[in-house]
DNA sequence: ATTAATCCTATCTAATTGGTAGGAATAATA
DNA sequence: TATTATTCCTACCAATTAGATAGGATTAAT
C-alpha cells in the first residue's frame, strides 16, 4: 500500500497541472479542492520541492507551480520521493537496494527473482508520464 | 514493501515444500535453516494455518506440513494472509476494497485507474502456483 | 501597515512492525 | 509413568512510521 503522503502528492501535482490558469497555486487552495489537511499538504509540497518537482513563489499571491516539463513528471518519481523504493523487497531496488539479513544466496533466491519480475512490471505502469494519465 | 512477516511466510512455505522427507517439519527446524526467530515464526505458523496453509502434528516428532495441493499455493495468497491487499491503494483491492476519504469520484479517479492498471499487471505475477518458481 | 503566502523546527498521537515471555496442552518414547 | 519435544495460546513490549498539528519567522503584494 502507498502511504496517504503519497497519494496526497500525487493528487498535488496533478490539480497543479490542471490548473494553469491559477499559477502559481496557493496550499490554502490545493488543500481545500483535494481535501488534504492544510498543515500536512506544507509538508508534502517542501518534499517535492526540494527535490524540484514543483517550484514556490513566496509572499502573497504566491503558491507553486510545476518544477519541470509536465511530459518529465511521472507518479513513479512522485513515490520515490514520498515513499521511498517501488520494488516490493529491498533487494530488488535499484535505487534504494539493500540486501536481505537472513538471504543466503541472493543469486539463486527464488523470492528475489519473482520479486524482480514483479518490479519489472510494475515499472512501465508508473513510469508513464502524468499527461497520459486520463 | 512487503513485511519480514510476508518474507518469512513465504520462506516457510517454500522450506517446507522442498523438504517432503523431513515432513512434518518442527518450527525449530523452520527457524534455524532460514534464520527466522522462533517465537515470531509460531505466530506467522498460526497465521497460515487458520488460513489452511498448512496443517500441524503436536507433540513431540509433530510438525507442519503444507495445508494443499502446492500447485494451488501461490505468494499472492501467502501475502494476502500476513500483509493484506494486493493492490497498493485500497479502492482497487477486490478483497481488502474501501473507499478513498478524499476522493470525489471513483468513477473516474486517474490515480485509482492507474493502480487499477497496476493490479493487473502484478496478480499474473504473483498468482502463478510456487511450484513454478525456479 | 496589513494581509496572504511560503518556510522552518518541533512536537504529538495512534497504529504498525517485529519480536519476546511464559506457560498450557499434546503426544512420542524411554 | 516420567521425560522430552513439540504445537498452541494469550499477552506484552520497544522501536519505528504514519499522519498529522503548533507556532512562528520570513517574504512580498497591496
Amino acid at each position: 500500500m502507498i502511504s496517504k503522503r503519497a497519494k496526497y502528492a500525487i493528487k498535488t501535482i496533478l490539480f497543479i497541472n490542471d490548473h494553469p490558469e491559477l499559477a502559481p497555486m496557493s496550499a490554502k487552495l490545493i488543500s481545500e479542492k483535494e481535501h488534504i489537511p492544510y498543515k500536512f499538504l506544507e509538508n508534502i509540497l517542501r518534499d517535492l520541492k526540494s527535490h524540484q518537482l514543483v517550484k514556490s513563489v513566496r509572499g502573497a499571491e504566491g503558491g507553486y507551480t510545476l518544477g519541470k516539463d509536465p511530459e518529465g513528471i511521472s507518479i513513479a518519481q512522485i513515490m520515490r520521493i514520498v515513499d521511498g523504493p517501488i520494488a516490493l523487497i529491498p533487494c530488488v531496488s535499484e535505487r534504494y537496494y539493500e540486501p536481505c539479513s537472513e538471504c543466503e544466496d541472493e543469486e539463486t533466491c527464488r523470492i528475489r527473482k519473482l520479486f524482480n519480475e514483479l518490479r519489472t512490471e510494475m515499472l512501465p505502469v508508473l513510469e508513464r508520464s502524468i499527461t497520459t494519465l486520463k
